[in-house]
DNA sequence: CTATAGTGGTTACAATTGAAACCAATGTTA
DNA sequence: TAACATTGGTTTCAATTGTAACCACTATAG
C-alpha cells in the first residue's frame, strides 16, 4: 500500500504537467467517484442505471413530456433517453401515451409504481449530495455554484467555437 | 432553440429533486464537456486518446515506470493502462525494457518521438487549463482547490466503507 | 395534391469500457 | 524443492455508449 515511486525521479523540467494538479484530470476522478458510488446504491436498490435515474427525476417534476423534451431538460442524447425510456417502460416505472395531436410523439408519465420508486430514491440522493455538501465550508459552499456554472459555460464554448488561441 | 417546457407544469412538491442543480449531475456534465473538448483537440492534432496521454503526461515527469506504478499515479486501472501502453507502444511513443530483475516487469519510457509530442502538447493543455481558470473569479480560482479536494476524499469514503446512513 | 424538407423516435453497428479469467514469473511455506 | 499464494500484465467476453442510418409522420412549397 505504499504509493511512493522509488525508482524514477521527477525530471523537474520547469513546465511539465503535473497530471494530479490537472483541472480537467480531477474533475474527470471526481465525477467517476461520485457517479459511481452513487450508481451503485440506485442499481442495488433499484435496479435502476444513471440514465434511467436521470429520466425519472425529471418526469417526477415535469409530468407529460416527450423523449425530445426530455433531451432538452437532461443534456443527455437522443439514443440515451430512448434506451432509458424504453427499459423504464418494461419495468413499468413509466407510461407512454400516443399523443393525438402528432403520432410520432409520445407523452411520458411516471407510472404509480414508477412515482413510488421516485419518491424513495429522491431523499437517497438528497442524503448524497448533503453529504458531499457537508465536507466542504460554508464559504466554499456558497462559491460552488458559481464554479461550476463558469466552468460550465466556459466548456460549453469550446464546444461551439473551440478554444481560441 | 427555445428550451421553455411548455406542455407540463412543475409539480411544486417540496421535495422534489431539481436535477439541474444536484452536484453529482452537474459534475458528471462539467467532467464530460470538458474532456470531451480537450480529447477532440488532442485526437486530432495527434491521434491520442485521453488514456494514452495520461499515461505519456506521467511518462513524461516520472521516467522508468512500470504499468502497475502507472496505476497507481493515474486512478486509471490495470487494463486500461495496458490497453494505452500498446498503442503507445505501437506508434513508437514510449519504449518498454524488461527489467532482468523481475522479468514479468516492463519499465516504460517516452522514446524520443513521444518526448517531442509530450512536449508539444503540455502547453496544449496548459493553455487549456488556463482558459478555464480565465472564467473564474481570484477568490473562486483560490478556492477551487481545496473544494475539490475535499469532495474527492468524501467520495473515496463512500467507495471504501459506503455512505454512513 | 405531390414533392421535399424537417422532426420524433428507434435500430444497427462499431468503438470503448469493465470484470473476470488467465498466463507467466516471483515469493513464501514447509 | 514441491506446493501454494501473489504480483505484473494481457486477453476475453459482455455490457455501455456514440454515430449514423433509418422509418414514420408532419410541415412547407410549389
Amino acid at each position: 500500500m505504499n504509493s511512493e515511486i522509488n525508482r524514477s525521479e521527477e525530471t523537474g523540467t520547469p513546465d511539465d504537467l503535473r497530471l494530479e494538479k490537472f483541472l480537467p484530470y480531477r474533475l474527470s476522478v471526481l465525477s467517476n467517484r461520485v457517479s459511481n458510488a452513487i450508481a451503485q446504491a440506485y442499481g442495488q436498490r433499484f435496479e435502476l442505471t444513471i440514465p434511467a435515474w436521470r429520466v425519472m427525476a425529471i418526469l417526477g417534476r415535469f409530468p407529460d413530456l416527450s423523449a425530445a423534451e426530455l433531451v432538452e431538460q437532461t443534456a443527455m442524447d437522443k439514443v440515451a433517453i430512448s434506451r432509458a425510456v424504453s427499459v423504464l417502460f418494461k419495468n413499468d416505472y413509466i407510461t407512454r401515451s400516443e399523443d393525438p395531436a402528432d403520432r410520432r410523439r409520445q407523452v411520458l408519465n411516471l407510472s404509480p409504481l414508477g412515482r413510488e420508486v421516485y419518491e424513495r430514491i429522491v431523499p437517497l440522493a438528497q442524503q448524497y449530495e448533503n453529504d458531499l455538501m457537508a465536507s466542504l465550508s460554508s464559504d466554499e459552499r456558497q462559491q460552488l455554484d458559481s464554479i461550476i456554472e463558469k466552468l460550465m459555460d466556459r466548456a460549453q464554448a469550446w464546444a461551439e467555437r473551440g478554444l481560441i488561441d
